[in-house]
DNA sequence: TTACCTGTATTATGATTAATAATACAAATG
DNA sequence: CATTTGTATTATTAATCATAATACAGGTAA
């Protein structure tokens, strides 16, 4: 899987990693079961330190993304669903974003027609099979 | 316009409050033309430093929802809309966001509906008239 | 067993950011 | 002329980000 970081962007490296996996698994590049490179492995391919790749992992597995497999390595969580109060913060940022848009002038049909065309977008990045 | 802030979060005073009048410009409570509190009276209300509102007001100004007159303090812009790569930035977090939530197994109902209330949500939060 | 490769913990360092504090200043209002 | 606006400056404290160099426990495979 391609991951392309921008070290020049005031998002923090290891976050930028987190959002292109989730990306990768919202997509279906990444599917579940699939394993990750290993942090070393990661880390010299992107041309960073093993532990921010490591902060990344810890991350995603706090947040229920992928499982943490002591010499398998890290893989792709079948259930990421079990998240307790994951609906509650997903709407909270929804609503902002939403409301961003409303301020910048976008209407609802502006709203819905972007939201069909991101959900095409990801539903089409997925793998066949 | 009631405001709070988390002290407790990572997130930071500036962003918090950021957020909380683009919220309150998208739903409404804040109209176009509508003034904020100058810089020391919001700290004050805030418990606060003034440099801080001043960021927050800096960086609003930046991203075009308010505009700053000597003496007369902040505004709400009567044109928020004219911020030239804004589309492809709120796409962008869009695709984030969505990617979220299909990696944790939201249905395409399950987003639709939440859009809806979400917009409904902020529609009521207007003012009348 | 031995050698290797997982994630992980530790410690240190340098750069940047966040927030506060105390002033100070230009400009416009009353 | 006194007041209030946003803004600039300087300093300080705390926290975060990223790197580096190791080291360790625990599986895997030769």
């Amino acid at each position: 899987m391609r991951i392309a970081l921008d070290m020049t962007s005031e998002e923090p490296i290891y976050l930028q990693l987190r959002n292109e996996i989730v990306l990768g698994i919202g997509s279906g590049r990444l599917a579940a079961g699939d394993g990750l490179p290993s942090v070393r492995q990661l880390a010299d391919d992107l041309g960073i330190n093993a532990m921010t790749v490591n902060k990344t992992y810890g991350l995603l597995k706090d947040q229920g993304f992928i499982e943490i497999d002591r010499r398998q390595g890290a893989r792709v969580r079948v259930d990421s669903t079990q998240e307790p109060h994951f609906p509650t913060l997903w709407q909270k940022q929804l609503t902002l974003l939403m409301a961003e848009g409303l301020a910048r002038g976008m209407t609802r049909d502006e709203f819905l027609a972007t939201f069909e065309g991101v959900f095409e977008q990801l539903n089409q990045g997925g793998r066949i099979g």
